[in-house]
DNA sequence: GATTGATTTTGACAGTGTCAAGATTCTTGA
DNA sequence: TCAAGAATCTTGACACTGTCAAAATCAATC
């Protein structure tokens, strides 16, 4: 049953899913065609709308997927005891997973589905889940170090964004150097920790 | 000699530059294309290119402005002795300038120019000012005050990536609460100031 | 075995950026 | 003054995009 065209395609669903992952790192999002797409699965351009609604649905899948994996990372970098250094790790790996990925997490949180297009309320969900998530895990760390009247939802929000935005300009091509981005996200963390520490 | 429909538009290129940062505002990048930009100036789909050589010299055009803006905003927000209000002053600005033209910052900073298309050398030389310039006015600022050992361009780039990453996650229709950003902005900036103030 | 529903196809439409070739107007030099 | 050339603008065309409607094919169910 394996053999090639047949007009069933079997599961064209997670075919689509894992071409479009291919295609989105090779090409990046302004490379993912829906048409594309369905030549490299072996099936005509609207094939694919049976199992997306459309074009914005089948990339909240991907970007959910994304995230899943992202979440994964926090709970596995953020975990126990805190210290300055597992800070410091957990930024690194998660400047890598962006600019190992930069399509990809371009594609988490980038304008394309939150603003252009409509994020699922799926999408949504696993979104906001990872940085609830993370902002737990992060006061967990700091938990008795922070001077009295500091909120530590704004300084998980503040500290996500200095990453962000770190990603932001490396994965965007503003920042070319990712050897300087380390050395700029060790000394962010630094001055977060020391202001912290007082 | 002003009456409509003569040969020759008079000044398309201005015409063009402006028609494009209304459209740009309204209706965001994507909504951006050349042939509505040609039909709002009342000239035909292929006028255009007689004064840019395609659609990303035209954007270019656009984001050097914006570039040139912002420049002048960090000049005018970050001259003369240095303390906490005055920098919080400025990021105040920043946030304003980003929020108030989100398509604009969005066209200033996004991928759109500077990895899909091929940043102007214009548009490199502006923004790369921009940041010398921001450098040079927060080192300014800070004199005397950083501790030994601390690299004054790094914490402008950790700074600027921070209320760069506030301004993308807003932008981008992630956060979507303005008035929260604010305040973790200031939280930032209280940080940064602490721990440099050790 | 016929019917129903899922899946896939072809055809079509409006929209995009951009190139080539022709039309018009302005400018410049003799 | 007027011809030549440059600048500017237009029409035609092409390949590409997302998406809808209608027809075709297959799988499963009653």
């Amino acid at each position: 049953m394996t053999q090639t065209a047949r007009y069933h395609h079997g599961d064209l669903r997670a075919a689509l899913l894992q071409e479009a992952n291919e295609l989105l790192s090779e090409q990046g999002i302004e490379g993912l065609s829906l048409r594309k797409l369905a030549e490299r699965a072996g099936v005509s351009r609207t094939a694919p709308y049976h199992h997306f609604k459309d074009k914005n649905a089948l990339l909240c899948a991907l970007a959910t997927q994304a995230f899943s994996e992202l979440d994964a990372l926090i709970g596995r970098q953020l975990q126990g005891g805190g210290s300055q250094e597992r800070v410091q790790q957990f930024v690194r790996e998660y400047l890598r997973f962006a600019t190992e990925n930069p399509e990809q997490y371009e594609l988490m949180f980038g304008r394309t589905l939150w603003k252009v297009g409509e994020p699922s309320d799926e999408l949504r969900t696993v979104a906001h889940q990872s940085f609830r998530h993370y902002a737990e895990r992060l006061a967990g760390l700091l938990e008795g170090r922070l001077p009295a009247g500091t909120n530590p939802l704004r300084i998980a929000q503040a500290s996500w964004a200095t990453v962000h935005g770190l990603c932001r300009l490396l994965i965007d091509g503003i920042y070319i150097n990712r050897d300087d981005m380390e050395e700029v996200s060790e000394q962010s963390v630094a001055l977060f920790m020391a202001a912290l520490a007082r």
